[in-house]
DNA sequence: CTGTTAGCGCTTTCAG
DNA sequence: CTGAAAGCGCTAACAG
């Protein structure tokens, strides 16, 4: 690792002053083109680089970015930030991955680090903080948006999933199939995305004068094992059930291997769809219909509303962007 | 967001150096306790933190760390970067995420931007490049740890999973079970891994005293589709085939719906093995027997030994890391 | 034990 | 069009 090459060897070895250096790495107009070919010749022999850290310093503006997520191995929010980090790249920005592992305290330390790193922006995925203590947190950065999460103020951009609609969509698939007693299992009662799914489910059952029953509904931990107990239960208490709506489709894959246990084939004995449509959900047997999100192109989505903002800072009124599910049929509820 | 508290000034409302302060913020020695709690509680109350920045220009060492995978949203990937997040964010390191994309142009230009940023050291994932290009660019980093990838010097830790093993222990699940004509469908010709468990693959047979036969080995790109392909293509030229290892579980998946295709009874007509044990591989029909590669502590154990050579100076010798995988028998070979 | 002087590498004034 | 001076916030070396 030899020693990095800085703007001063460029002036020294091209005959001029520190400022022409940087007045040509910035690509400013008053410069001889004559004396530009020049430098820019010397920082090519050379290899010259500019730091990103001094001229941070310098600035106080970093090419660096914040994006955090409850679970990177969680192939929803890998997605995200495949599309976010892509983005990101794209615009010449680094990114900082942090994950918090669904833990608030967690969240709140990764987020005064970004802080300490001065980072321009920050993506904020699906939030576990309460609304006053994210507001606070979130008031310390340059530019925020958030992901799947609102909150009425103090942060310039939000991008949401249609979740209301996404649940309406489920349930309707089901009543036009003529299923007439529909279960949900939703996610932790804090996520918004639960919550949202759950009342377009509530409001579609209502809305076709079929009436919802509230020991129906359920709640778990959105991975396989939990969805495939809360399926147990509800069809134990419930064996009258000839369908269920799953809050992702982990849940929906426990509550295909819970049916398999209690031998009750899908999808005539059982219908079952699910949200996100993550890779699993094809080439589990039956294949899951399910409420797609796109991944990728909502973490592109918001990467660039992200990117948009901290480069127009006129034009910071807060934007929000809604991305609405599709629903995709397959075999377990056709 | 506020204008940040310096170290100017606690010093000032300290009334002490600016030296003092930083020194107390440093936990050095040399300040009496009894000043040092007075900075401490001006620290405290003005809610100040150090600028990583700062900091990081006028020592050269940033808190921060690059973490280079060819694809996040690959399970495999995730799965990694997951434990290699948990454990620098537990020593208090910052990490910089970078996706290549399988593109090794933009391999080359993360790497680049990551020098930009003065990383303290960087994890780089199954690196697409050409030995003596990574040689070079990895060449310019303070502290490096590879995975899956080896050069002969230069880099100061590697992380290999031992996939000949890995190629071997199937090879011999198979023939044990009676099969003599086995199939092995490999990722990219570039894969490091590929290349070694179709080495295991072939020495395992070859030790049976049942040769190989080139024809009954391909290669395909290791996603669902293209494992699909390449399975069709190896049973249409060799349906003499009982058995099949694939690349990974990926492939495998892909193979399964080949199999499907041609109405080829897994696993009888066909056992077939699969490398990783992402989640999905319990949940296709039928569960995939599969070399598991714990992709979670290799992320861990990785970034551990990457923090270990930043912190021990003086200890900076090649360390190496090898990780055993183990074979998990379910029902696509049993 | 504490403070002073430089300087990390760059940009931002302000002069020429 | 170009350069000199000052400073971003912090730490490393010396002094005292």
């Amino acid at each position: 690792m030899p020693n990095r090459i800085t703007m001063t060897d460029v002036a020294h070895a091209a005959g001029v002053s520190l400022m022409t250096v940087s007045r040509v790495v910035n690509e400013k107009e008053d410069v001889s083109s004559e004396t530009r070919q020049r430098v820019l010749d010397v920082i090519h022999k050379l290899g010259y680089r500019p730091s990103s850290i001094a001229r941070g310093l310098a600035t106080r503006r970093t090419g660096t970015l914040g994006l955090v997520v409850p679970d990177i191995d969680n192939p929803f929010f890998s997605g995200i930030v495949r599309g976010a980090e892509n983005q990101a790249y794209a615009e010449g920005y680094s990114v900082f991955l942090c994950n918090t592992n669904e833990d608030p305290q967690r969240e709140l330390a990764v987020l005064q680090s970004l802080e300490d790193h001065f980072i321009d922006g920050l993506m904020l995925c699906s939030s576990r903080l309460e609304p006053d203590t994210l507001r606070e947190a979130v008031s310390h950065f340059p530019t925020v948006v958030l992901v799947s999460r609102q909150i009425d103020e103090a942060c310039t951009g939000t991008l949401l999933i249609d979740d209301e609609m996404g649940g309406r969509l489920a349930a309707e698939h089901l009543l036009q199939a003529g299923h007439t007693k529909i279960g949900f299992i939703s996610g932790p009662q804090v996520s918004h995305s639960g919550k949202w799914r759950l009342k377009g489910y509530c409001s579609a059952l209502q809305d076709s004068g079929i009436g919802i029953k509230d020991g129906w509904i359920t709640y778990c931990a959105p991975v396989v094992e939990e969805g495939r107990r809360a399926t147990l239960k509800l069809l134990e208490n419930y064996p009258e059930l000839t369908a269920v709506i799953c809050h992702n489709d982990l849940v929906a894959v426990g509550a295909i291997h819970a049916c398999s246990e209690l031998s009750r084939i899908l999808p005539n004995q059982l219908a079952l769809i699910g949200f996100d449509d993550i890779p699993m959900a094809s080439v589990v047997t039956p294949a899951l219909t399910t409420c797609r999100v796109p991944r990728e192109e909502l973490g592109t989505q918001a990467m660039g509303l992200l990117l948009r903002q901290i480069e127009d800072c006129q034009d910071r009124d807060i934007k929000n962007i809604l991305i609405r599910p599709e629903l995709i049929v397959r075999a377990s509820a056709p």
